[in-house]
DNA sequence: GCAAGGTC
């Protein structure tokens, strides 16, 4: 028997077949320089010994597009919602790795299919069926077999190998309606954007719109609103200072009013005078608890949080971050970099990888106290995300970055300080909270000693301190002397600009985009000029801020102008609502069909009403340039 | 000249 095995990147290709050929494993290069055909001898139990090629696409090798006859200007806009869809390869290169998959599967036997365990990866497999049956008529749905991995630790993927299923024609159906929704979706309304501000202000570049794109324009104009039209209010608020009675030492403790502060001054006012004359300047202590407490160690790495701590602490952008950590993994330093798992696999070798970093100069004596000291190492924490496809982002090997740039060692440290911050112990210190009665109210404090730094040893990007002001040793009952007692005002301050960390937050918890795609959208929307990336404070403050032009500006208010009922394109609303009909797909509850028809029929009325009312939108863009002119 | 999703 002959079985070709196809994954869906080469670097899982080769280590699969080095795992399953057990070191055996002869090399023969094809037509695109970075995908490789190795060819080996296993002995599956469904099969027995075989033949067996293992070679890769990259990602998906066709996608969808309309026929000629639906041209940009050769069709009405609203024929895009009825217009047959073709399948064509995505580029010159695909067409070559496809041939690859039709060659190596005439001779074949048996497909099996090892791309990534999620929709998209079980969609990619289609398409390699697809490619292979085209010169083996045995290859088909029923006989095409379908390995699961979501990691390469050696016994998983011999596992794998033996324990295959069929390809997921429901997960398959679920991709092919969102690819469809989103190319006549896409295309119908970035052509009538582009048609209608070309026309009426003769604005030349494109303006797309993606069901992506704009609920992430959308956050963006939504802080922007929200600055704009801040009203600052005046409050007011007490607050204490007191030191224990009789202590001569200096120094005294500041306490917040736990009622936090007051709108209305007379009300502050009358509350400050009563307390006055009720107690005077002595407060009592209402109680004082020392508890121990903790500093968590970090969650195991996804792309992500990757990207929101990377724009924190070495402002990277979103799509940097991606780029250099790509890099990273290409070169063999870290593990792949798009992943939502934010728990280790439990059987893999934790140990192992930190005893590659023992090598550092600079943490390797950490790494080596927290394989020597029994108490140091803990196994992770365990997040809540598992997209079954990848682990969390970890070191792979060791490299002291003499052949990394500075940004690439950057990225490389923070990730092995964050692999073994994860792998170490909470930091651990003691919380006392004091509480005090002046008069009617009531105010706290609460000061930090800090115990044991364990994982703040290493992960150096988090601080925790012990306070500087400390608690005066009082007990319940006990009078304190008030060195201060205020009645002071301050003034609401309206939000900040959006920062990259924060729209990246905002896209994730909202389903906008992926991991691999969630930096790409926010520089499209750049691209597109609807909003600017500006500098924001200085020194160590500094940071990068989203501020929308005033074409993302026109855009955003004019479909809100708009009104569709119960939806609004800019609002993530609509892309959340697809993302769970698609996993309604993928559970069997709903067919393709009907959700085509539903979402489609939504967006339909939605292209109506927006080509009926495009002069609205034209409007915004006027009032906006006008405003500001 | 259009989307979003993979990956190099």
């Amino acid at each position: 028997m002959r079985v070709l095995c196809v994954a869906e990147k080469p670097a899982i290709a080769k280590a699969v077949a080095f795992i399953l050929g057990g070191g055996r494993v002869s090399t023969r290069e094809t037509k695109v320089g970075w995908i490789k055909n190795y060819d080996f001898e296993f002995n599956f139990p469904q099969f027995g010994s075989c033949q067996v090629t293992m070679t890769a696409v990259t990602g998906h090798i066709t996608t969808i597009d309309f026929p000629e006859n639906y041209g940009w200007g050769k069709c009405e806009h609203s024929s895009l919602f009825d217009a047959p869809v073709l399948t064509k390869y995505t580029d010159k290169n695909s067409m070559n790795i496809a041939k690859n998959i039709t060659d190596e599967a005439s001779r074949s036997n048996i497909l099996m299919i090892w791309t990534d365990c999620d929709r998209e990866g079980e969609y990619i497999g289609y398409e390699i069926m697809e490619q292979a049956k085209k010169k083996n008529p045995s290859i088909n749905m029923e006989t095409t077999q379908r390995a699961h991995f979501s990691h390469l630790e050696r016994s998983h993927v011999i596992r794998a190998a033996c324990n295959t299923t069929k390809l997921d024609q429901k997960a398959i159906d679920a991709v092919l309606t969102r690819m469809e929704l989103d190319l006549r979706t896409g295309s119908s309304f970035t052509r009538l954007l582009t048609d209608l501000f070309r026309r009426t202000f003769r604005y030349d570049n494109v303006v797309s719109y993606g069901g992506c794109q704009f609920p992430t324009l959308g956050f963006v104009v939504d802080r922007y609103k929200r600055i704009k039209n801040f009203v600052p209010e005046d409050f007011w608020y007490l607050n204490l200072a007191f030191k224990k009675k009789n202590d001569k030492a200096k120094g005294t403790t500041p306490a917040t009013w736990t009622r936090g502060h007051l709108f209305d001054r007379f009300a502050a006012l009358c509350i400050y005078q009563n307390c006055i004359e009720m107690d005077g300047n002595e407060a009592t202590v209402v109680s004082l608890d020392t508890k121990p407490t903790s500093n968590w160690a970090p969650l195991p790495l996804t792309t992500v949080e990757m990207q929101k701590d990377c724009a924190r602490f070495f402002k990277f952008s979103a799509k940097q971050t991606l780029t250099i950590a790509e890099k990273l993994y290409n070169s063999g330093f870290i593990s792949y970099p798009r992943t939502e798992t934010d728990r280790f696999p439990k059987n893999m070798d934790l140990k192992k990888l930190i005893q590659l970093q023992t090598q550092s100069h600079t943490w390797g004596q950490y790494a080596q106290m927290l394989l020597n000291d029994g108490t140091k190492f803990r196994q992770p924490r365990e997040g809540s995300h598992d997209d079954k496809a990848h682990p969390p982002i970890h070191p792979v090997i060791f490299t002291s970055g003499e052949s990394l740039n500075a940004n690439e060692r950057k990225l490389y440290e923070y990730v092995v300080r964050r692999f073994l911050g994860c792998c170490s112990r909470d930091a651990t210190g003691l919380r006392t909270s004091l509480t005090l009665k002046w008069g009617t109210e009531t105010f706290t404090t609460s000061g930090l000693v800090v115990k044991e730094l364990n994982y703040l040893e290493v992960y150096v990007y988090n601080s925790w301190e012990s306070s500087k002001s400390k608690i005066p040793e009082v007990q319940a009952g006990d009078k304190v002397a008030l060195t201060s007692a205020q009645l002071s005002t301050g003034k609401t301050s309206p939000p900040s600009p959006l920062t990259e960390p924060e729209l990246i937050a905002l896209m994730d918890i909202n389903g906008i985009g992926t991991d691999a795609t969630i930096a790409e959208h926010i520089e499209k929307i750049i691209e597109r000029s609807y909003v600017t990336k500006e500098d924001q404070g200085r020194g160590k403050s500094k940071s990068k801020v989203l501020i929308p032009t005033e074409l993302g500006y026109a855009l955003a208010e004019g479909f809100s102008q708009i009104g569709f009922d119960s939806m609004s394109l800019t609002k993530p609303f609509l892309r959340r609502n697809l993302e769970v009909k698609l996993k309604a797909i993928c559970e069997g509850s709903i067919h393709r069909e009907q959700v085509l028809h539903e979402i489609g029929s939504m967006y339909r009325e939605a292209f109506a009403l927006t080509s009926r009312s495009s002069r609205l939108l034209a409007d915004s863009y006027r009032t906006v340039t006008a405003s500001n002119a």
